[in-house]
DNA sequence: GCAGCACGCTACAATATCTGTAGCAACAGA
DNA sequence: TCTGTTGCTACAGATATTGTAGCGTGCTGC
C-alpha cells in the first residue's frame, strides 16, 4: 500500500484500505486539495493555497506531501501539482458528490 | 441549506455547496461515521465509538449534533444513531470508495 | 424500593493539529 | 542586479482532539 510508513495514515490500525482511505481523506483540505485539482488541472502550491481559501503554507505542504506519498498527487516542476493516475481515479469518485451537495444544500433543514 | 448556522461548516465562506460539503467531511471521523452507518445500520454513540478506534466521547458527540444538524444522521430513541433518507443519498456516492482502496492498496510506492 | 447497567451527553486538563506571519534558497526574466 | 515566483520551512499563538471522569435518565432484575 502506498504511504504507509508509520504516521502516513493516523489511527485505523486495522490496515483495511478504506479506513486508511477514509483517515487520509479526513483531514483538513485533503478532499478540497483534490477537488481542486479535477479535470486534470494543474496548480502551484500557492495557486492551491489561493483557491483553500488562504489555507497556511504549513497544513498545506504537509497535505501535499502525504497526498504524494499517497501516490495520489505529484509535483511536475514548473507546472505544479496534479492528479496522478490514481488520483484521478479518486476523483472520478468523489465528481457525483457536487450533484449531491446541490440537493443537500436545498433540503432545507 | 441545511446547518448553515455560522460554523457548523468551518471555512469555506464561499457559500458554495461542494465547499460547504467538502469541509464537512473533511474533519475527523466524520467520513468514519458515515462509513460504519452504511447498510441502514444503527449504532449507539458508544458503539460508534467503539468501531471507530475509541474515539473520544467529546469528538464523538461533537460530529454527531454537526450531523445531525445537516441533516445527515438522526438519532432514534432506543435505536442509536442512522442515516437519514439525504445520508443514505451520500453514502451510496462513498461506496465506489470502497473499490478504489482495494485498488489504492494494491498499488505499490 | 433499589441496585445494577447502558444510554446520550458534558467538563476539563493534556496533547496534537492548524493558523498566520515571516522568511529561506533556487530559478526566471528584464 | 533587481524583481518576482516557485517549493518549502520556522515558530509562536490559536484551535481541535484526546483521555478520563462523571452527570442525569431510563430500563431490568431483585
Amino acid at each position: 500500500m502506498p504511504a504507509m510508513k508509520k504516521s502516513a495514515v493516523r489511527g485505523s490500525r486495522t490496515g483495511r484500505p478504506i479506513m486508511a482511505l477514509l483517515d487520509l481523506l479526513g483531514r483538513r483540505w485533503t478532499l478540497r486539495i483534490i477537488w481542486e485539482l479535477r479535470e486534470d488541472r494543474a496548480l502551484t502550491s500557492r495557486a492551491l493555497r489561493t483557491v483553500c481559501d488562504e489555507a497556511s503554507p504549513t497544513i498545506m505542504q504537509a497535505r501535499l506531501s502525504e497526498l504524494r506519498e499517497a501516490g495520489l498527487v505529484e509535483l511536475v516542476t514548473g507546472n505544479g501539482y496534479r492528479l496522478t493516475g490514481l488520483g484521478k481515479e479518486l476523483m472520478e469518485n468523489l465528481l457525483p458528490l457536487h450533484r449531491f451537495a446541490g440537493r443537500w444544500s436545498k433540503s432545507a433543514q
